[in-house]
DNA sequence: AATAAAACCTGTAGTAGCTACAGGTACAAG
DNA sequence: CTTGTACCTGTAGCTACTACAGGTTTTATT
């Protein structure tokens, strides 16, 4: 029986050259299911092709997004039902820029929260310091 | 023997209430080292005193803050060691606070990629979605 | 004094999202 | 035929908690 390979056999450090996720993390990847199972070489070495090596990317932009690995199973869930429609996509990615905008915000207070705690500092060489009484004091 | 305590023994459940730190985290901290290890009632029932009670705090504080464990570990040290001096935890606040602005300069970006996704999207009720196709598409 | 309810105890395992081994096999080049 | 690199499995570690299970102590009520 002869096999055409229309995409060639991939291995997994090509794939993870390609996509910059770590190899240990396409395997992890694998475990938890986000990723198939691959074909394996006669040797038991991992096979890539073409799709996969799409559906990686995927998950590589979408955690550089910051969606959650949940939120990208739902989102990998949806497309493979073939059941997605666009207005899902939408309502995840806005669910998730308000989680962003928040996230954002409490980081702003906390910026400000520290800029006021090193001001009071005098930056002396003496081992009483504002800050630290000001973190114990705080009610 | 009799024995005055000038401050009254408390019990987990109430410095827990008392700085809002979970009773498993107590625990936690002190199986850590992060806390001390308390005196005990007869029956082993945890009592801790005021110090520790306001060193709760310190560290319920720095958490708030968006310290790490580590960095309030090390704070802890050098309050404990005697050693410290103010540049010291002017010094860390400062680090801490460059790696909060540069979380919010992250989020910031990220904010605005997920902007620009659903703005791609029509809502429709179609299979077909600009951000699906963008995520996969990206290079 | 007996009983019931609340608070406490220990120890272990689970969470997210990887990362880092150890100890072994496959494969390509010289 | 050897050497070197890339791969394999499986397990343990990371941060900072949280959530049990199954048992004991303390307190309140009767």
């Amino acid at each position: 029986m002869i096999q055409i390979s229309t995409v060639q056999d991939l291995l997994i450090g090509e794939i993870s050259r390609r996509t910059g996720v770590n190899i240990e993390t396409i395997r992890y990847y694998e475990r938890i299911g986000v990723m198939p199972r691959p074909k394996r070489s006669a040797g038991g070495h991992r096979l890539y092709d073409e799709p996969q090596l799409q559906r990686l990317a995927f998950i590589k932009h979408s955690r550089d997004l910051g969606f959650s690995l949940k939120q990208v199973c739902n989102l990998l869930t949806l497309v493979d039902s073939g059941g997605m429609t666009c207005s899902d996509v939408h309502a995840l990615t806005v669910e998730h820029l308000t989680d962003v905008k928040s996230k954002i915000a409490d980081l702003r207070k906390l910026e400000h929260a520290l800029k006021e705690l090193a001001a009071q500092c005098s930056l002396g060489n003496v081992p009483d310091c504002p800050i630290v009484e000001t973190l114990y004091g705080l009610s």
